[in-house]
DNA sequence: ATTATTTTCGCAATCGGTTGCGTGTAATAA
DNA sequence: TTATTACACGCAACCGATTGCGAAAATAAT
């Protein structure tokens, strides 16, 4: 079998017997070009089979039309969802992405950021991992300018802009409503509180507490990875307490750790909401298949990562300024569901 | 603020007075170059803060050192996983991952194709969009030799290898248990037959049945996406029955089915599994959490993920010959749970 | 017909590593 | 000491597209 050749610019000049800084020229619809020769250019492209080398095209005009993209895990289903609406805008700007997972950990997200670098993307898109103490591992990028945009778990920086949603707000309202349903002893599942959504989490919630005459307690504050085996433990916990100090409902800042808690708690003969009621976060499509469906706040991945994508492309089209935006925050709504309904109507 | 030049390896060399074809050697620590030296050179990049140029190392060199994903979408948990799983592997062995979605297109996963050519991947791991009829937009890779492999929803093709396990098995497996558990009137609910693992679901559910001496019906297979919405419709089309025409056991080719179908049967009163049983397949979170748990077939995306990357880029290291091998089928098992246990001591 | 203007295109340098081949030097053998 | 060999390194072409600048060709103006 033939091995097949590369064709370049350069056979299709020879071809039509011009220069290969015209064919350059015409296959990007130069109007320097007459209409006539980009015509003839085009045709010939497609009958040699022409197809343009990226790297020859990169090298020269310094731009590679692809963004990076680190996230702590691939295989979650806010992640999953955020990087499908990144691909979608991506896709639709002529953009590509080259992704890679972190693990939470830190290192490898500087290991990480040091290769997007390299491979000179045009922009960069992060979600820390949980134990991510700074962002010196991206000055690279704010030195040679670069943009940056963090999505979800953002970090201060007047140079980036950040995309996500109030989860200070979120987890106010979270709690308010289980106030509102009689709670008076709500314990908070969270996460690392390096992590501004978790913090965020964990500060809305006590606020709501503070604005409710409700103490806060350290005792009803555990903190976590919010996995599976998160979950049970905090039920395993809360099980061991004396019934008289158990907690009447519990807020987790995630759906995975609550609905473990509350498949526990069931199994140990637990009702809900009639003994504890519970309300997570994310909107995971777990929290639609447990009985009773988990209250839970809407959390459009898909949006948070299209929104963040498209502006990112806008910035290095020209088209807006990202040094001038700090943050753009998403809606983000309180989903009730029977896991926090003690009333019968709802307030 | 200076704007800060590239450090280039020619930077170095003037910083060495050497050459810069030794300094490209000592960074890629070719033994040519002296120990010596090779410090030299590294050290100078440290403190110039060089960083090396992909393009341009890829012009010359031919190589990426990047993989082209393409799935159907992203946001499933068994793709998440796949993807999580090569990752992993890529990373280990120093390359990237460009990914794209066809969101189950056959048009924009020719458009897919075409980028992913264009830029030059080293290789290409593609799962099909359910509407894909053939595999013509990747004569490309085949022409020029850039190895291609199949993940899951595979092709035949003798010059690329598959990677999935044994749907036929799989499918035979959770239909026998079903008819082990005193079923005898299946209904399957299945996904586009274009796709190999739905037709070999399909056909293992057939020759179950057969062997068992149950005869097929049309009545009993339906097909379609296997959405929330396909299980919702099913579990009409079910109830809408005559009550002695209803099937006694529900096996779907995925889980998401499963479950939306098990919740809108037990809203009607149905119960399960004594009215009905149930078997889903992937898998997926949802079927430890839905009550009751769903029996499935554990489908590991991260393995099957894993071992498609790592394969390839043996392959691309010529570590092993990636023509001879034509199929790696990984294990998939039989989840029992309750969903589908008519019998109190499962066999 | 001649000059001015606009249009269309080519020359050649450039982006930053990579690599085949050749050479000078030092180590080793004769 | 001289011849041989291995080692370490440099020269320069190359990958393929992009682009500033200048020249030629085509068109318009005088």
């Amino acid at each position: 079998m033939l091995e097949e050749r590369e064709i370049t610019i350069y056979d299709i000049a020879k071809y039509l017997n011009i220069s290969a800084a015209t064919v350059s020229r015409g296959l990007k619809n130069n109007p320097m070009i007459s209409k006539a020769t980009r015509k003839k250019i085009m045709d010939a492209a497609q009958v040699l089979g022409y197809q343009s080398n990226a790297f020859a095209s990169n090298l020269r005009s310094r731009q590679t039309h692809t963004l990076g993209v680190i996230v702590p895990r691939l295989n979650s289903y806010f992640m999953s969802s955020a990087l499908a609406g990144m691909e979608n805008a991506a896709n639709r700007y002529g953009y590509n992405l080259i992704i890679a997972q972190s693990l939470e950990d830190a290192e490898k997200e500087k290991r990480n950021a040091a290769t997007m670098f390299n491979k000179r993307v045009d922009g960069l898109l992060i979600s820390l991992s949980s134990n991510t103490q700074n962002i010196n591992h991206l000055e690279p990028f704010f030195k040679r300018k670069i943009p940056v945009i963090f999505f979800d778990r953002v970090y201060p920086h007047n140079e980036s802009t950040s995309v996500g949603i109030n989860n200070f707000e979120a987890a106010y309202q979270v709690t308010k409503h289980l106030i509102d349903q009689g709670c008076k002893r709500i314990l908070h599942l969270g996460g690392n509180v390096l992590r501004n959504v978790y913090q965020e989490r964990l500060n809305g919630y006590r606020k709501a507490l503070q604005d409710h005459h409700l103490s806060f307690s350290d005792k009803l504050h555990l903190t976590g990875p919010l996995s599976e085996q998160a979950g049970t433990d905090a039920a395993r916990h809360i099980l061991e307490l004396a019934p008289n100090k158990r907690p009447d409902a519990v807020f987790s800042a995630n759906d995975t750790a609550a609905v473990y808690c509350m498949l526990a708690l069931q199994a140990a003969g637990l009702r809900i909401p009639e003994d504890i009621a519970f309300a997570g976060f994310n909107n995971d499509p777990i929290s639609k298949v447990i009985a009773p469906n988990l209250t839970t706040v809407e959390y459009h991945g898909d949006s948070i990562g299209h929104t963040a994508a498209t502006y990112l492309i806008n910035h290095l089209k020209g088209i807006s300024d990202l040094y001038a935006t700090n943050a753009i925050t998403l809606r983000a709504d309180l989903v009730i569901r029977a896991s926090s309904l003690k009333n019968k109507n709802p307030e």
